[in-house]
DNA sequence: AAGTCGGGGAC
DNA sequence: GTCCCAGACTT
């Protein structure tokens, strides 16, 4: 068709509609006694599968499972999502990460009771303009819940396909895409595409996996370019190793009576509508106590007692790697009044409630 | 096309 | 330790 797609390099016998369809009939039988049960397949609902793609976006199953369960639970519609607060669906998704996910499924509930009266809707353009929802996840939804013959290319299809197609060129590259959201959309049957597409994640998952595939179990070994080729684990090309950078942070837990300091993160910011305590960078080898004297006199106006080391987390935010220095200190006289938007004094218990960063909520628990 | 956004599972 | 995960969105 395309010249583009001549010039990537791969093998083009799967534009054999024979070819096609033998992969077809043998996926589907492998996947008719080797699908996982899993809590998002109990139902076809579109408002159920939508949540559980938009968990599983960068995230695996098994950690998708509880939350799925927990916020079906609390919200089991996209009328009473809607009517939640933001917080209230933050704190369902506290610890899951990437939290701009939850907040744009918020507004996506509410444009939907607006514009298409809570009915989740039926066209992929509609679906493609909700927030949070792009190509992958809007076929996904829609060949899932309502049988539309959409194509879905994400990890694990992405794997499985540029292997089955001997696809060498970077999968990353615009003429790549184009190969393999058509030879996603190739292998569709008229009808069952959502299983189709659901077979072809979970073979990618299971059995074509991105180191040491089992060659041996997969139903499709028969006809796979990479797997002739001995290319199997050298396909698709490695994504470019991420450049990690350390990073030294201090987080001080201020306390007054019964009171702390915590802060809700900006919009902007990391963690943006999740709260923590106050913390800040401490630049190269600067002293941790010092610097976070100073940052709670000049962003909050509080003066404090000499802080005393509560614990040392170690983790990670996408390429950061983070030391934090957790301390903890009393204020020293009268609490001042904050100007800074978002932060508060407030109880333990006020506090609980709260969805917090995963590191705020281990700090939390130490108290 | 590259950078940003989290946290944990698996090896 | 490293790699990876049912991506979307911004720059």
């Amino acid at each position: 068709m395309s010249s583009a797609a001549e010039s990537i390099d791969h093998d083009p016998r799967w534009r054999d509609s024979a070819w096609r369809s033998r992969l077809r009939r043998r996926l589907l039988q492998w996947f008719e006694t080797n699908s996982r049960t899993l809590p998002w397949r109990q139902s076809r609902d579109p408002y159920r599968v939508w949540i559980s793609e938009i968990m599983l976006q960068q995230t695996q199953v098994a950690t998708v499972i509880p939350y799925f369960e927990r916020f079906t639970e609390s919200f089991p519609t996209v009328a009473e999502l809607a009517a939640a607060s933001e917080q209230e669906v933050l704190r369902h998704w506290e610890g899951l990460g990437y939290y701009r996910r939850a907040r744009q499924m918020h507004a996506a509930a509410q444009k939907i009771v607006e514009e298409h009266d809570g009915e989740f809707p039926e066209q992929f353009a509609d679906v493609l303009a909700l927030p949070g929802i792009g190509r992958y996840t809007a076929g996904a939804i829609l060949s899932i819940s309502r049988d539309h013959r959409l194509p879905v290319v994400e990890a694990n299809t992405l794997r499985l396909y540029s292997r089955l197609i001997g696809l060498r060129s970077p999968p990353t590259i615009a003429a790549s895409q184009r190969v393999l959201w058509e030879f996603a959309e190739s292998i569709l049957p008229q009808r069952g595409s959502g299983h189709l597409n659901q077979a072809a994640m979970e073979l990618g998952s299971l059995v074509c996996t991105p180191r040491s595939p089992t060659c041996d179990t997969c139903p499709l070994a028969a006809g796979c370019v990479a797997r002739e080729m001995g290319l199997q684990e050298s396909i698709p090309g490695k994504v470019k190793k991420i450049q990690y950078e350390d990073r030294r942070e201090v987080a001080v837990v201020v306390c007054d009576q019964q009171r702390f300091l915590v802060r809700q993160c900006q919009p902007g910011e990391r963690w943006a509508g999740l709260w923590d305590f106050p913390r800040c960078e401490v630049a190269g080898d600067a002293d941790a106590m010092l610097v976070a004297a100073d940052h709670l006199r000049d962003a909050f106006g509080q003066s404090i007692q000499p802080p005393q080391p509560l614990m040392r987390i170690k983790h990670g935010v996408t390429k950061y790697r983070i030391m934090l220095e957790v301390l903890s200190a009393k204020l020293a006289g009268e609490a001042q009044p904050i100007s800074d938007p978002g932060t508060r004094w407030l109880t333990r218990t006020q506090i609980g409630k709260l969805p917090l960063s995963t590191t705020g909520r281990k700090i939390f628990k130490k108290l």
